[in-house]
RNA sequence: GCGCCCGUAGCUCAGCUGGAUAGAGCAUCCGCCUUCUAAGCGGAUGGUCGCAGGUUCGAGUCCUGCCGGGCGCGCCA
């Protein structure tokens, strides 16, 4: 709606002789200030050297609207337009939120662009932390927000099984073998002490057999390199899966060395003189890139650094087809983007191609004190042991509160408490009133429908409360651009808080207004509970209709 | 030392490509239960937006410098 409103005022400032003139149209903070407001007037004031409000008068005479779009203007404070729109617009825009019913905040402004987000990509080397939980939630939400906008998504995990991080848990499972038979054996230097290893161990023999401890070392770690990258990746899975995070594709590093990507990489960047050799070592020359130093890909002793395989994977995103990848990493990866970013433009990508979502670290706090570990991990608090404790809903949500770049304090006390104090809680609570309503009308909210009549809703509240329901839309295509979820979490509580004054100060079912008005906050309730469920479930949360 | 991120109410944080009187939750104080879930609603108190300059009709937002905090700076992954 406001596409049309903006048409108009470009064509007016078009006809005073500005026709590539930048201004905002935007929803004013202050409902005082209408339901559009323009800077127009103000950003033409300059080149053709008059008062401001002079010129949104000259504006306003001659502005062409279409009819029944707006139903009041305003000149204000130094130069602002006000619009208010008219009552059939907004009960249009309502009635656009029951057609769209499930589908309603879709667009499809991506038209059709291909976005690989990778995110998670733990190492398989033992149980998902709280860090990996705000990776999955954030980058499912991101990915979500795409899809939403009209991308075509893939998410994707990339397994780091090639490097020496399994060629350690390899030697300390077999360790934990050992000990599991009753022999002496030590968990090597840099090795992983956690307690799951231990449980592996005994998986291992129940499932191998005991003379699985009794064969040659080489042959047993090599066979414990399988078997606990196999039960790691399942255990994960398995965490995410409760989660509710899927991937479309598990891209292992080992499929880079398997089918010949290191050679043909190393080809393609000699050709482009893009390397050279300095005592023993090749470089790359990612400073020609806006890096700070030349990075080292093969190193003295032959072997190759983890950057190697690394690009080779980037490389192999680019080439299946995507317009673009976003990569979600952890706050102590991101010296780490300059050179990977150098590296892509080295190779002629295009700017845009690339992007790389920082999350920052989440302190877990319970009764005002940090929790450093769990017990079974041996250093960190597990993913699994903070939903079990505050269940899934409620950890999603927090880790999308806050825009990743924030550091988090994870309140476990207050993700676990049934008040409004809650945000999740009071959120859903929103959404199971208003299913509640429909209870107790004894009708399926489906069946309550026809045109919204503005006439019958005399309360303020109600017209907040469909204010703010119309700019669901916007507020997902902004979070979208953004890749800020965390516009949505704040939408909704905002629009919860909407939702708990309505129903508060005004009464659906036996509205003392009339049948008109229990018809007409019928069809406000069916509209709220609609964008109040699509906005949970974007974010990958549940809607209940009872709590 | 260099780079990135952060600094907004007592606390935890929002603040949309710069826009009108800087917002929310918690805490503190004051109201409201014959109600479709009081598992709720309304109000009050509380701010040199780290500091100093600059750009602009207009700066929490952009630029520069400084102060404070976090992280990263390997022929590790």
């Amino acid at each position: 709606m406001s596409d049309a409103l903006r048409a108009a005022l470009a064509r007016a400032a078009e006809r005073l002789g500005q026709p590539d003139i930048d201004f905002v149209l935007e929803r004013p903070r202050d409902a005082g200030h209408g339901d559009l407001a323009t800077n127009l007037a103000m950003v033409l004031a300059r080149p053709l050297k008059a008062n401001p409000r002079q010129v949104a008068q000259t504006l306003l005479e001659t502005l062409e609207v279409p009819a029944g779009l707006v139903a009041k203007t305003e000149i204000a404070g130094p130069g602002f337009i006000n619009f208010w729109l008219s009552q059939d617009e907004l009960a249009a825009a309502h009635q656009a939120i029951l057609q769209a019913g499930a589908g309603y905040g879709r667009s499809n402004v991506g038209a059709g662009r291909k976005v690989n987000v990778e995110f998670v990509s733990a190492n398989p080397t033992g149980p998902l932390h709280v860090g990996h939980g705000r990776g999955a939630a954030l980058g499912d939400a991101v990915a979500a927000l795409l899809e939403w906008t009209g991308h075509r998504v893939t998410r994707e995990f990339y397994i780091n099984d090639a490097g020496v991080q399994i060629d350690r848990v390899a030697l300390s499972l077999w360790a934990r073998v050992q000990q599991a038979v009753g022999r002496a054996a030590e968990i090597p230097e840099g090795g992983y002490h956690g307690e799951y290893l231990k449980e592996n161990a005994e998986t291992v023999l129940a499932r191998e057999g005991r003379a699985f401890a009794d064969l040659p070392t080489e042959q047993g770690v090599a066979r414990c390199r399988a078997l606990a990258l196999e039960l790691q990746r399942q255990e994960q899975d398995a965490v995410l899966a409760i989660f509710g995070v899927r991937f479309d594709v598990f891209f292992r590093e080992q499929t880079i060395y398997d089918r010949g990507e290191i050679p043909r990489l190393f080809a393609l960047l000699a050709e482009r003189g893009l390397t050279y050799e300095l005592d023993g070592a090749l470089w790359l020359r990612t400073t020609d890139f806006g890096d700070d130093k030349d990075r080292v890909l093969r190193k003295a002793d032959g072997s190759f650094t983890y950057f190697v395989p690394d690009i080779a994977y980037h490389v192999d995103k680019h080439d299946r087809g995507f317009d673009r990848i976003i990569d979600v990493w952890g706050a102590d990866h991101h010296g780490y983007i300059p050179r990977m970013r150098a590296a892509l433009r080295a190779l002629g990508y295009p700017e845009e191609f690339f992007d790389v979502e920082v999350v920052q670290l989440v302190r877990i706090v319970r009764g005002g004190e940090e929790v450093k570990m769990s017990k079974r991990s041996g250093q960190f608090v597990t993913l699994q042991d903070l939903y079990e404790e505050v269940g899934v809903d409620a950890a999603r949500y927090f880790f999308l509160m806050r825009p990743g770049r924030s550091p988090l304090d994870f309140d476990v006390d207050l993700a676990k408490k049934q008040t409004d104090e809650n945000p999740v809680f009071y959120v859903q609570m929103a959404h199971a009133r208003l299913s509640g309503i429909f209870r107790t009308a004894e009708r399926a909210a489906e069946s309550v429908t026809g045109t919204l009549d503005l006439a019958a809703l005399p309360s303020p509240h109600d017209t907040a409360l469909l204010k703010q329901l119309v700019v669901f839309p916007e507020q997902v295509e902004k979070a979208a651009r953004e890749r800020e979820p965390h516009r949505i979490t704040t939408y909704l509580f905002d629009l919860a808080t909407a939702v708990h004054a309505w129903y508060h100060h005004t009464r659906a079912v036996g509205a003392p207004e009339g049948p008109a008005t229990e018809q007409a906050r019928l069809l406000l309730a069916r509209a709220a509970r609609i964008v109040l469920a699509n906005a949970l479930t974007l974010l990958g949360l549940s809607a209940p209709d009872r709590m």
